[in-house]
Formats: C-alpha cells, sequence, structure tokens
DNA sequence: AATGAATGAGAGTTCATTCAT
DNA sequence: AATGAATGAACTCTCATTCAT
C-alpha cells in the first residue's frame, strides 16, 4: 500500500520541482523566455524527462496558473475572517497588494499575461478566477448592506475597484512607475491605496 | 553641405519606412511575433538592410514605443483646448480610452509590455511618457483651482487616477474581462467609467 | 515439467498479444507510424514490458513479417484444393489479388518495404517467403505437364508472372494509378488480369 | 549584368549541391531516413541554410521527384527515334530498365516511395509522369496500327506491360530476389523481359 | 547603399531504449 | 514479471545577426 503512495507523492514532488524551476526562471525572464530546455537544466533532467510529467509546455504554464490562484485564494482566507463589511474590504485591498508584491511573476501569469492559446472559458483555472472575483462582489454587497455605496450598481462598483487595484499593481510591476523617484514609488502606492479607501467611504 | 544634409534625410526616411512596416505588422501581430525577417519582406529589402538604420531589434522597440507616445500625445491635443478644468479631466479619460481600444498594441508597448533589456531611464522615450504623466498631473491641479478635490495631494491623485485608467484598459487588453459576457463587457466598462467620474466630481 | 511448459505457454502469449496490437496498428497506419510507446498503450502495459519479449524494433517487425506469411500461405490453401493446373494457376492468382487487398500493410512488409537492417538472407521468415515462391513454381510446372507454356522455362515463367501480379498490385497499392480515374482503377487491374490469363492461356 | 546571372547559377549549384546530397543519402537510406541535418552535413553546411534554398523537406522531396522524371524522360528520347513501333516498344523497355538499375533511388522514388502528404493531383510533377504513361500507350497503339495486340485494348495492355516492368524492377530493387542466387538474379531478369517480349510478339 | 549567403543558437517535441526496483 | 523513471539522440524549423562583396 504504502508503495504506490509514495510513488504518487515522489511524482508529485517532481511536478512540484519542475514548477518551481519554471517559477523561479519566470522571475528573471517572464514566460516566453523559459524553455523546457532551460527548465530541465534548472533542474538537472533531461528535457525529456520534463514530459514525463507535463503534457507540453501550455500544460506548464496552466500548473502554474492554477498554483497562483491557489496561494492567491490562500491570502483571501485571512480576508472572510474580517467581520466588519468596509474593514473586510479594506483587507481584502491589503491582502491584494501584498500577494501581488510577494509574488509578482504569479500575479503576472493571474492578471497580465498573454495566456497561451488554449485557455478554455470554462477551464477550472478560470473558475478559480471567477471565485475571487465573486468574492469581491459579495464584500461589495455587504458593504451595500451596511449602508455604504449608496446607489451604486455592485457589479459595476466592483470592477471600478479591481480595475483600480490592478491598475495600480501592474503599473508597478511592469516597471511603468520610473517617473517616480525609486524612492518614492511604494509610498506613492499607500498613500494613493489610502486615498482610495477615504473615497470609498466617503460613499 | 546640400548633399549631406540629403543623405541624412534619405537616411531618415528609410528609417521611417522601416517603422512604418514594423507598425503595420506590429498592429497585426504585437510584437513578439515581428521578426527581422517580417520587415524586411514587407518592404521588399533585405534584412540585413534593417541593420543598416538600427543597430538592433531592440532599437525597432524604442523607435516603435516613441512612436507610440506620440501618437498618444496626438489625441491629447484635443483635451487641451478643453476650456473647463474638470469637463478636460474627463476629456483626458475618454481619449485615453479612445486611444488604447484604436491602438491596443501602442498601449500593450507604452504601458503593459515588458521593455527589452537596454532601457535607460534616462532616455528620449521615457521623456515622451512623463509628459504626458505630468499633463495629467497639471490637469488635476487645475481642478484643484477650480476648487475640485480638496484637500488631495496632486500627485497622489493623479497617479490613482492613473491607476484606475490604466486598471480598466489592461483588463480588456489582455482579456481578463472573461468572467463577463463578452456582450456586456464594454458597457461594464463606459458604466464604471461614469461612475469614477461621479466620485471625482463629488470630491 | 508442467510449470516450465505453462511459463513457456504464457511468454508464447504474451508475444501474441503484443504482436496482434502491433498487427493492430500496423493496418491502421503502417510500420513506420509505430512506436513501441503506441503498442504499449494500446495493451495497457508499460514500454519496457514490450522488451522482455522483443529485443528491439526490428524483431517485432520480422515477427509481423511471419505472420504476414503465415496468412498469405493460409490464402493459398484453398488454392492447392484446384484439380485442374491452369484453373489452379488462376486461383492462385485471385488469391493472391485477394491477399494484397484485403491486408494491405501485409503484402507492403512482405513485398514492398526495405527490411530493417538485420535481415539474414537464411532465417525462418525468408524461408517462409520461400516456400510459397516455390508452390507457384510448382503450379506452373503442373500446368506444364498439361501441355501449357510449351517450350518456356518454369522458373522463369514462374519470375515473369510473379512481377506481373507484383507489378500490378504494388502500383496500386503505393498509388501510382492516379493517372486513371479513381472510378475505373480497380475495373483496370480486373480487365488486365484477365487479360493476362488469356495471355497465358494462349501458350 | 553577368553578376546577377552567376549569381543566379551559383544559387542553382547550390540547389544541385544539396540535392546531390541529398540524392546520395537516398542511395544508403531511403527518404524517411534522410534528415535536413544529415544533408547539412553532407555538405559541410549548417542546417539553416538548406533553407535558404528549399522551403522544407517536402520541397527537397519533390525537386528530387521532378528530377527524377526529367532524367526518366532523357532516357526516353532515344527511344523515339526508333522507328518500328514493337522495336520501339522493346527499346522503352530496355530503356526503363537501364534507367531503373542506374538511378534505382530515383525509380524509388517515382515508382516505389509513399509521397510526403501534400502531393496534388495535379502538381506539375505528375504530370511529367502522366506524360511518361500516355507515351508507352502511343507506342502501345502504334503497334497495333502496325498489326499487333489484336483485339486488346490498348489502355489496358499498356497496364498490364507496365505492371509486369514494374514488378520485375520493384521486386529487384526492394530485394525481394533473395529466393535466387545472387549470380543469377540479372540473368532471370533478362531471360524473362526476352520472354515477355516474344510473347508480345505473338499477339 | 544594399544584400546574398551563411550560421550558431535555440525552440518544442518524440522516440527507442535501459535499468533499478 | 512488470514498470516508472529517465535519457541521449534525434527531429524540423526559425531567428537575430554578421560579413564579404
Amino acid at each position: 500500500m504504502g508503495v504506490k503512495e509514495r510513488k504518487e507523492r515522489d511524482r508529485q514532488d517532481k511536478r512540484e520541482l519542475i514548477l518551481q524551476a519554471a517559477h523561479h526562471l519566470f522571475l528573471e525572464k517572464g514566460f516566453d523566455e523559459i524553455s523546457i530546455r532551460n527548465i530541465a537544466e534548472a533542474i538537472e533532467y533531461s528535457p525529456a524527462t520534463i514530459y514525463l510529467y507535463f503534457k507540453d509546455k501550455d500544460e506548464i504554464f496552466f500548473a502554474l496558473h492554477t498554483e497562483a490562484f491557489k496561494i492567491f485564494n490562500s491570502y483571501l482566507g485571512e480576508v472572510a475572517r474580517v467581520k466588519n463589511p468596509f474593514d473586510r474590504l479594506i483587507k481584502l485591498g491589503e491582502k491584494y497588494i501584498e500577494f501581488t508584491f510577494a509574488n509578482p511573476q504569479y500575479y503576472d501569469i493571474m492578471f497580465i499575461m498573454e495566456a497561451p492559446m488554449n485557455c478554455d472559458e470554462n477551464s477550472e483555472d478560470w473558475q478559480e478566477g471567477a471565485k475571487a472575483h465573486s468574492f469581491l462582489e459579495s464584500v461589495v454587497d455587504d458593504c451595500k448592506q451596511h449602508g455604504h455605496f449608496k446607489g451604486l450598481d455592485t457589479k459595476i462598483l466592483s470592477f471600478t475597484i479591481w480595475s483600480y487595484m490592478h491598475g495600480m499593481c501592474s503599473l508597478a510591476l511592469r516597471n511603468r512607475m520610473k517617473i517616480y523617484l525609486e524612492t518614492e514609488r511604494e509610498s506613492i502606492r499607500k498613500k494613493s491605496f489610502k486615498q482610495f479607501i477615504n473615497l470609498m467611504k466617503s460613499l
């Protein structure tokens, strides 16, 4: 019995190993620049070995994508525990930012990168994404029921919020804050975020 | 004298020709899909010829980048003519959106793409970008002087606004609005934009 | 004793199983398209298992080759039962054609394909081939003893006949009858065969 | 002027060089076993260079195919000059055989090999083949008008003759004459051919 | 000024095969 | 007896780039 389980575990470990290598290469290069060969070299296996664990390069992409959303959702766990709806919204924003800068390459894959071809709209992964999104909408809804956002449509407002959050994060990640001094960039983001929260509060 | 000048002019013309070809291919395919060969074929010259006018592929990238900002700025021309500052801000947003969806590939190169390596912070191109950005700040400033945005820091607010605008546009461009029905996507963006303006107005 | 024998039997059974899978793939795709993996998948064993029963891919080729001749010879069984020698010759031709178009891939392996390297001239398989060939010669000989083919050398005539039969069949199999309309190809072959028989009869 | 022409000639020479290498590798291996790398190595160029002269591997196949038919037709030139129709038919057979054994790999490509996918029925090359075939039919027709082959259909008889010729040649080329001693193989073919001619003459 | 020719490097992928377990 | 894991070697093809002419 134990043998089968160990083997399965080994298999998962190796998949993990490959994904981690892929993940690291992301840090340096971005998905397009990653090659199966690179990954293989990094883990000191032959390229052919990769194909024992992943059908093709796209599958690696999707695995990373899935993992990214898993980690993302793990960040959100803490959010759900916040009682007050508006505070929950704030926490959600904070965690979004925290995740982004702790896992920039995952953020990239989730929200910025041009996805490789075969991405079915219905695939599991995108449902993960949808889940995250509907979580946001539910929080906004809760806020409304606590007297916030009067007269504003939940769906639209959620999109507005997400747009702001994503804009701020992706400008940073893709190095478009160069107009600001390197030293002040983080502070600008923080102040902007606070400002945005105050804005929301005033509604 | 005249000879030298004509030669220089010819040189610029040819550079322009190459860029135009690159530009066309760019609009169809995006930067990664462009190859030197493609460009050469398009203008019916040999690949080697390209190298007489551009050091390498990156240099073409930067030229396109510059061009992108030129076009972008041409969109802004109309904005400056709007008298009322807040209306000017609105117009700026509208034009930003218009530019984005009329020139998605250029938007990409300007604000999303990972720039190829050698991008000096001080290069001409980024100054173009800086110009666009400081235009936004000046409009925000004008609004303040007309009684808007009381107590809000211009720089921070400008960044907040840009973040929102960029977030909305780039989510659309990079196909992250799949959670919404295809038919409603544009309408969501429009409503969100209006909502955001109203938000700003209320400050 | 019984144990050893059973084991040997099991072994043969598994060889058979593998060959059957190979055979099926073979019929669909042809030899070049078969991979060890394909076969393994088909029988739901691992590729490595194949190597317990066959030294390498070539050995599978030879096994198929042998099988091909076995099937071929089974077609000839009916022929031997025809009493009249010339009718027997006709029947032989008919059966040859029948076999060819019923088992094109086997015909291919037997008479057309470039055999993979290690084919000993003395191997069992070729003896199967020789048997088939000497059967033809014996039929021709019988015909002679019944007054046919006066003055013609048996060996040479047999080769002539075989050449014609093989030519006709292999032109069809390897798609070299494209000069004719698809609809008339079979009819051309049939008429040609009848014509050839009449030719033989007139000798 | 001369420059352009020389360059064009050089280009043709290189194409020729590549084809010759491909051709030589045929001798040893057959088309499937040939790789672009092999060819490149043989002529001591890089694989990429091949692609300057041929779009892909198929194009090399077709070039060889075309060349094969050109050479084949050059063998037939002599045939047309034979006045007497039946002698012309004999000459045609002799030349067919001569071509086959002087250019076995070309014969292979023309009449035996499984052609790679994209072979349009209407392509130039197959028309070359059709030309050769209709030449045979015209010779048979001429024979008929000189009193040969009474009551036999030209088309069918031509196919019969071709089948025989092809069968004899391809059995030899694909090593299926192993049942005969190596020393007698050629003589068997020669005798068979003479026998076949006598057969034809008697019609 | 322009280019034809050439290439090294590299991409993703597949295969027959081996071997420790 | 059976296999999971691994690999070396190969494949076709594309690209940015260089250089002699």
